[in-house]
DNA sequence: ATAGATGCAAAGGGTTTGCACTTGA
DNA sequence: TCAAGTGCAAACCCTTTGCATCTAT
């Protein structure tokens, strides 16, 4: 594998405990003010250097979400899609997808994948803080 | 109404024609060069302008697509979703949904709405010129 | 010791805005 | 006429990059 020569900085591990904790996906933003609080000083610029990083490593993914900027996640999660709340802007992981879904396309598309978002408002917002 | 007073300028129109002739989502970019052929000298700017514009009149919608920058097209369509070519790297409009779409969030979500791209070749890049 | 990592600041790419000039009505 | 519209360039925002310094190993 070797998939290359990364050291252990301490930026790096809080950038990581960031998406550990998180279970949702985090906006590079995100992931500084949280880090921030373990790391003094750590700037945005190290945290998109270590997301490119682990992006490569495929310990993240890519979120590409319509009219945000691209959250990332921890990789590996079975295909599942996102739900977007329109009052916080977190972003929520769902489960499962539909069936067909990718036959909404004429004959003359030939579709390799979809990408679905829900919008809406989370419980928090909601006051549902069951 | 007097959505506001707006002016026929060259190059509204050319921006308008633009959009009616694409039949298709359109980036300002896209918009620009197409316009340009008709209206020599046409910048970025006012490209931009009257995208905004036509927003605020409900002429254009916006289309958030993942991963790109947003795209335009004309309002007024019944719900659909869009096709994204990975090659070309156009939209085409798709027809239809599929029922139960919003019903993949649980219970602590309360969806508004979705947002549904597929990705993959459209007939023109794959030679199918038929 | 030393190559990789960091922080800062400057550079990029796409979108918006300020301002003097142009133009539609 | 004269305010809305335009073109240009500067400003902005987010992301990336250059460079001197720092630090895991």
């Amino acid at each position: 594998m070797a998939a290359r020569d990364q050291r252990n900085t301490r930026q790096r591990g809080a950038i990581r405990d960031a998406f550990e904790r998180a279970g949702r996906p985090l906006s590079p933003q995100q992931v500084l003010e949280t880090a921030q609080t373990a790391v003094d000083g750590l700037g945005i610029a190290t945290v998109y250097r270590n997301i490119k990083g682990l992006l490569e490593e495929g310990w993240l993914a890519a979120v590409d979400l319509p009219g945000r900027a691209t959250v990332y996640e921890r990789s590996g999660k079975p295909h599942h899609h996102h739900f977007h709340c329109d009052q916080c802007s977190r972003v929520f992981d769902l489960t499962g997808c539909l069936p067909n879904i990718n036959r909404l396309a004429r004959k003359r598309f030939s579709v390799a994948r979809h990408e679905l978002v829900l919008y809406g408002t989370c419980a928090d917002c909601r006051g549902v803080n069951a």
